[in-house]
DNA sequence: GCACTTTGGCAACAGCGTTGCGAAAGTAGG
DNA sequence: CCTACTTTCGCAACGCTGTTGCCAAAGTGC
């Protein structure tokens, strides 16, 4: 919350995000009251009166009940994935990908297309625009005022590459297309259809993705994209960590070689360029190293607990490129005398539209109490 | 809060707590009700009424009016600074520091004494308990019942190099003094003193101490920390970041050059290694850019607001470092085509205290409303 | 001195989670 | 089958939060 007063409705709001996010965790399973009452630390009339509200909203709904222990057995709650539905845009150079989603974040509809990002912005917009309006009103029906009709609608949530203003909705450039540069993207496709629009690195969606997935299995992680470029997107403490200027996770062009191999970025030695040349010369196992110091460089800044590896380069070989990481944090770990578990490095195994989910999560996030991460 | 639900108690504390942590920012300047209704996005009435609070515990008191704008002037508001006292503790390899702070973080009385780190864990002990209970008896008065009898006194916090687990109190090890490895020295302590006790790092307390003094300018710094080792505190978002295991911060191993000179922990091309060699050939220039290729790793990673320089070397010279660190982190952030302010580069001017200022705040950030950090 | 503006407290209020208690719905034993 | 017991869960009363409506206090400006 920052700075901001707390209220009685910014308790209720908090509250029933809470519960949303333990029903939804609890998946198909579903939880009992006195489960949720013992996570949130509230009192269990108090979850009664919540997930009455919830069950009354539509949100929640009882789904059977378990085992007695001795009394009256639990009645078992679960989340209503329908009544909640977002978008995810995941806009690529050559390639557009849309998903709807349910509350659950299971996708309920996709579509695929070729795309030029290079073409004008207006085109590509429109393009988007019509894609999302068709996939939605197959999906679940439009009314006369199109998108904003479609009652259970969030809204749309965008990913794409290169640096953006997350805050406020502004491309900075698409690398390779300056024809973006200072885009307001997110206002000019939120006018266009009519509902709200959020717009992110497809990194930081993919790192959303993964966290409400439970791949990561941690609240603090890192997800390195190694693909046509390297780049990273920060899951801190269950958010997306995006820095003051929404530009953090620019881990492609972190230096780790001093007055190294001129990078096109300018700089000497970044990641990126040591850890493609590898790839280019044949050498995943070389790749993985660099990418393992790069990685550990990381780890031991920020003391996270995971490092999920994606994007196509590594899935070509993933086994190679998770053991190469490994071995360089593992050494890197023993040197420093670390006790405990050591980090483990995984290959994320979901596939192509991990994206487009984690750019619906945008807007189903807040939902769940993950404030605006 | 992460996964806590939130009750009304927690609704008043938050409040309270934001209050007087704008009463602090405001000074002896002063803020007025409507002011603090602005900030906090409260009502004017809840803020009398938490004033009210406040001011019937000791905490805030009325100190004068403003000049009226055509109605009854406002009246402002101020901390009460005697109403709540901290310890800050800093143990550095050869030396002890003890400061008795007030809520405004104003140094009350102090102390300094020689230390042998390396005598045994139990001596060491009783020489900082000792000179702990000196300080606060002459500057507060003992009761009976020794520290816990000072009744302003919230309690004691330790600032110490190397690697420490936060969030249970216990040292990791010590740098050349195995004698401490996996000493409890948060309960030893606090049992001893029979007043709550918090251990930190050194540079993570000394981020602390900048964060509130307002020095840092800013809500997500780095404050990196170049002495006889390199070390990092970082404070993203107002709090201080501790990582999974509170170990982040390890910035004097990053390695910034592949398969570079070995460094003393085992890895090749860190940070602190090639640092510190260049400042022992006499080349504080050559120093300062390195330390700069490692801050704009940092910077670009995580997007944060400031660098802060600190530390004896630092202090030798600190034109130098700041403007090589300067220069490395404008040089890459042209390149990547930033636009906005650049990130500013300063050193501390903070003295030999900071540290042990910064270890008192460890007990007066929660009053303020930063969590635990 | 009067009209006006602004501040800030008092009292009534709506809404939050909490507490006390009882109904509902099971198990275990005769 | 009936009784005793355990456990779950909702209703009603409660205490406390910040909010709202209203009015007194304390200035300025004509």
């Amino acid at each position: 919350m920052g700075t901001a007063g707390a209220n009685l409705g910014a308790v209720r709001s908090h509250n029933a995000a809470l519960v949303l996010g333990l029903l939804r965790d609890a998946g198909a399973e579903g939880i009992s009251r006195l489960e949720l009452a013992e996570r949130t630390g509230l009192t269990p009339q108090a979850v009664s009166k919540i997930t009455a509200r919830l069950r009354e909203e539509g949100y929640a709904a009882e789904a059977g009940r378990r085992a007695s222990t001795g009394g009256k057995p639990r009645t078992v709650l679960r989340l209503v994935p329908e009544a909640g539905h977002a978008v995810g845009v995941h806009l690529d150079r050559d390639e557009l990908r849309v998903v709807l989603v349910d509350l659950d974040g299971a996708v309920v509809a996709q579509r695929r297309a070729e795309l030029d990002l290079g073409a004008r912005a207006e085109a590509v917009l429109g393009v988007v625009a019509e894609a999302v309006e068709e996939l939605v009103g197959e999906a679940l029906g439009l009314g006369d005022e199109g998108l904003a009709g479609a009652g259970t609608l969030l809204g749309v949530g965008v990913a794409l590459p290169g640096p953006l203003d997350h805050s406020r909705g502004v491309l900075h450039r698409v690398t390779g297309f300056p024809e973006w540069d200072g885009f307001p993207l997110r206002d000019a496709l939120g006018e266009r259809l009519g509902v709200p629009v959020v717009v992110d690195k497809d990194t930081n969606a993919a790192a959303l993705g993964l966290s409400v997935g439970g791949e990561a299995g941690s609240r603090s992680f890192a997800y390195l994209h190694l693909g046509t470029g390297l780049g990273a997107g920060l899951v801190i403490g269950g958010r997306v960590h995006r820095g003051a200027r929404t530009g953090a996770g620019e881990f492609g062009h972190q230096v780790i070689q001093l007055d190294g191999p001129l990078c096109e970025c300018g700089n000497r030695g970044c990641v990126e360029a040591l850890c493609l040349a590898a790839v280019g010369r044949g050498e995943p196992g070389e790749a993985a190293r660099v990418l393992g110091v790069g990685a550990a460089n990381l780890v031991a800044l920020l003391d996270i607990d995971v490092v999920l590896l994606g994007g196509r380069t590594v899935a070509g070989e993933p086994g190679v490129f998770v053991r190469g990481v490994e071995d360089v944090l593992d050494a890197r770990a023993r040197r420093a005398g670390a006790r405990g578990e050591p980090v483990p490095v995984r290959s994320s195994t979901r596939g192509e539209r991990l994206v487009a989910e984690g750019a619906a999560q945008l807007l189903l996030a807040p939902v769940f109490g993950r404030g605006d991460a």
